[in-house]
DNA sequence: GTCTATAACTCGATAGAC
DNA sequence: GTCTATCGAGTTATAGAC
């Protein structure tokens, strides 16, 4: 089994159980190999966190870039990325947050996790910009949505209601739409 | 020292360095105390760690109910809400999105943390009505403005930018003003 | 690359004197 | 309530054969 196998069964253990109690023995016996392997192919224990990491930056980075070259409409995108980070969030959504924690606590490895939010509020104030409402504040706009969608897988993995979540996203889309109307009014989109 | 002052302390202690590698010994020598004393007062490590969340949980129920019984206006609590929690976060925010994180994982002693999110949509709620807006779905909002704040509150502790979480806030605050006074049109407000 | 074995250390928890 | 001492288990990391 070669080092990306044992990365991708990594961060899928890590996902299902946290990282905050599983040894390298434990981890090992799990994913089917040994101790060593993870030593041979990682180095010290926080190299294969910081592995872990990195890979899940990666995806998250991999997954935004390809939604917005598929979905030009930027409420479109928009519902496809909530149904894809929801999808995703009941596999991975846990160990997201348990590492965002270790990167406000400072913890090296994890300070990867920062470029997240910064990443995704860029991804949203492009799609602001191109849908061409000039009058709203774009930055608060595109951080207040990034805030949204964290907020609400917080509160899904919490209590389990991803219905009630969904509902409130989409009475924040409608009212992103009453405000991209409102700043239509005196400034019509291009196209 | 007894054990109220330890708490305390060890609260402060896991807020500054996370839970996750701090071993009793750890933080006996560094809150002043000793490995034994904390068995003595708190019982298994679990036990201290069930403590603090406690601790935590109910700091909170306090804050918010003391915040609600201040301040009748909903805009103005909401902001005098993100005063104290901005706050608040310097020190408690990554230990509170870390012992989410563990229950998330379904760890026992973490699980009070779960009603966190309840108790404050429920007391957003409670806000939204008394404001009067019948037509607009009052729980949605509630979940909505309860998840702003904490997407607001991860961005700000992942990248340190404390203007600009308050530049979104001020936005959607506006937003939910919107809300309010289209509602308000064919339905006028009590009082 | 994979295995077993183990060194060196730290952990939670307890014992028992004071 | 507080101390020192220690048990037994579990941890990371390494050694060395195959």
């Amino acid at each position: 089994m070669g080092r990306d196998d044992l990365l991708a069964k990594a961060v899928e253990y890590y996902a299902a159980n946290g990282v905050r109690d599983t040894s390298l023995r434990t981890l090992a016996s799990a994913i089917g190999t040994s101790q060593r392997m993870l030593h041979y192919h990682f180095g010290a224990r926080e190299d294969l966190l910081a592995a872990v990491v990195d890979a899940l930056a990666a995806q998250d980075a991999r997954d935004l870039e390809d939604l917005f070259a598929r979905e030009a409409d930027p409420f479109a995108a928009g519902r496809e990325n909530w149904r894809r980070v929801a999808a995703n969030a009941e596999v991975v959504g846990a160990l997201y947050f348990e590492l965002a924690a270790h990167a406000m606590h400072g913890r090296p490895y994890a300070a990867p996790i920062r470029a997240a939010v910064p990443q995704r509020v860029e991804a949203a104030f492009a799609a602001a910009y191109r849908a061409g409402n000039a009058d709203v504040p774009a930055a608060a706009l595109a951080r207040l949505t990034v805030a949204v969608g964290h907020g609400l897988l917080f509160a899904m993995l919490l209590d389990g209601d991803r219905a009630a979540s969904e509902a409130a996203l989409d009475l924040f889309t409608s009212m992103v739409r009453d405000l991209d109307e409102a700043s239509r009014t005196d400034a019509p989109p291009p196209s």
